[in-house]
DNA sequence: GATAGTGGCATAGGTATATAGTACACTAAA
DNA sequence: TTTAGTGTACTATATACCTATGCCACTATC
């Protein structure tokens, strides 16, 4: 994985395991890898591993027991309410920095379909 | 102006330049404000300040006249050049994160119209 | 009980960012 | 020449992030 320098790795490895979720590529209830096993996945230390986990857990994608490892949450619904969460930060982000171009409605959905033609 | 922490204050405020000059409140040429003038409009030390025309002018955005001050450039297809580069940089972003959360294209052109009406 | 695998914690060091404060060099104008 | 305003440079400090390393506590299994 490559990272973006100028956002920090613990994040960006939420995001990517969030992603997952979201995708149906890691399913509810499923253990994930042991912080040691994250960290050599993501070429991070096994501290910034452990880190991942406990915001994740905060956000309550996860949930942990000591000793056993940590397991994604059952709940359906949570995820769904990740999915929206995340999409409505990208979907806000962009339309706010596109007004903030000098861009309309108009132009962004143009500038879509003709994204989508090439 | 609120900086959001996980973005470098220095990043941030270049972008809020090109933003005015993009949209035309700062004039192609035009003397900007002295490292602590910006210092203290932006709320930044005045490091801070000399490092943002430092980027700045790396990017062709700016020259400085050492004892003068610091100056737009005059070229008017290096603004536009900026503003492409910026929009390219939102939409391609947009583009990839929506197309992580497993949306497709006509799902993106709904959403903002959606929003549009909102 | 011993072992292996798990999370958790503590210490230390390095880098980037941002701040505070001070000082210096250049330019234009009084 | 003096002054005010400009950019530039330096040291020092603080914080966040990331790494390296080691050790401890808990759990399941042999």
């Amino acid at each position: 994985m490559d990272y973006d320098s100028s956002v920090p790795i613990y994040l960006q490895v939420m995001d990517a395991i969030k992603k997952q979720l979201i995708l149906g590529k890691i399913r509810p209830g499923e253990q994930l890898p042991s912080t040691r096993t994250l960290a050599l996945d993501y070429d991070v230390n096994t501290n910034t591993a452990a880190r991942i986990y406990k915001e994740l857990e905060l956000q309550g994608i996860c949930f942990t027991k000591r000793g056993l490892g940590t397991f994604v949450t059952e709940s359906t619904e949570k995820i769904s309410e990740i999915k929206d969460e995340m999409a409505n930060k990208v979907i806000d982000t962009f339309i706010q920095e596109m007004s903030g171009l000098g861009y309309n409605y108009p132009d962004m959905v143009k500038i879509i379909k003709e994204k989508e033609t090439k």
